[in-house]
DNA sequence: TCTATTTGACCCCT
DNA sequence: AGGGGTCAAATAGA
């Protein structure tokens, strides 16, 4: 991934993530085709091998967009028509000033502290509301707050990975009082650690007590731009098993987590089409109209982004 | 002993 | 100034 971080201009990403995007929806239709006759389709690629192609065509995708190359991210983010709020860097040296001190037995003076706080927000973040506050990401609780006006305070996760390598990916839980066994997780950053690639092939599994479920609900708060727009999801986008189950393969963070590209677009679909990358993209459409695999909610939100 | 969680304090941001 | 995010020492548990 580091790799993917030279010094790209905005040309060359934007065509990145063209090729990578148009990649992975071309993968998507093959491997639904090959979902509807899953006898002998083309003979070319199994289903575990598309899905790792559009997996990875994803993360391609994604890495090019949350590379060390800050300014080519805004640039592309603000291409993007994404607001990412970057009146302050993402990640400075003293961003993850934890890492930093890992090892470090003795505690750092005030003095060194100063100023080297950076708040995540700025962070590309959504919100999920669910009956669980569990997902397939191995979390470490850092910190709990009693919040204003809230009857259940917030709790603070990183992701275990985040020393060992480097994972940015944060989650806040709060359960929401107004709704009964219900919390409202925001999730800051992307995870970059492996394990997510590790557990994406799970996302597969799907029970059927999942799609049976009347009381599951979830839906996205975009957070971007202070939109706080809700994409309350169609019957088919409601394909994840929010139980406490010890079948954790399936989990909601597996949606949220891919379709935050696709997240943009539901809720910026209109501000994209004056540029220039969308209308890349759209140049990019293949003929045939196809409807991904309802199964995934990742492959729903990619074809919706680009059909 | 090691790892995870709790919790009070610190500090940034609005 | 105060709310909220993070740190890190203390504590709990395996």
């Amino acid at each position: 991934m580091g790799t993917l971080c030279s010094n790209e201009n905005l040309t060359t990403k934007r065509n990145r993530l063209i090729t990578e995007l148009v990649q992975g929806k071309e993968y998507a239709s093959q491997l639904k085709s090959m979902l509807q006759k899953p006898v002998g389709v083309n003979g070319s690629l199994s289903t575990e091998e598309l899905a790792g192609k559009i997996i990875r065509s994803f993360s391609e995708t994604l890495s090019v967009l949350t590379c060390s190359d800050q300014s080519g991210f805004d640039e592309v983010c603000q291409n993007l028509t994404i607001s990412c709020e970057n009146d302050s860097p993402l990640a400075t040296s003293c961003n993850d000033r934890r890492s930093e001190d890992s090892g470090h037995s003795s505690k750092r003076s005030m003095a060194n502290r100063r100023g080297c706080y950076k708040r995540r927000k700025t962070d590309e973040t959504w919100t999920v509301l669910s009956h669980t506050s569990e997902d397939s990401h191995a979390w470490r609780k850092y910190g709990q707050k009693e919040i204003l006006n809230s009857k259940y305070p917030r709790s603070y996760f990183r992701c275990t990975r985040k020393f060992d390598q480097g994972c940015k990916a944060i989650k806040q839980v709060q359960r929401i009082e107004d709704i009964p066994e219900t919390y409202q997780t925001t999730y800051i950053g992307h995870h970059t650690c492996n394990s997510m690639f590790l557990k994406t092939p799970q996302m597969l599994t799907v029970t059927d007590s999942s799609f049976s479920d009347p009381c599951w609900e979830s839906f996205l708060v975009n957070e971007h731009s202070n939109h706080h727009s809700i994409k309350i999801p169609s019957e088919q986008e409601q394909p994840f098993t929010l139980s406490s189950s010890s079948n954790q393969t399936i989990k909601q963070e597996y949606s949220k987590e891919d379709q935050t590209p696709s997240d943009l677009t539901d809720n910026n679909f209109s501000s994209l089409d004056n540029n220039d990358l969308w209308s890349d993209l759209k140049g990019f459409e293949l003929s045939e109209k196809r409807a991904i695999p309802s199964f995934n909610n990742d492959f729903h939100f990619f074809e919706s982004t680009f059909l």
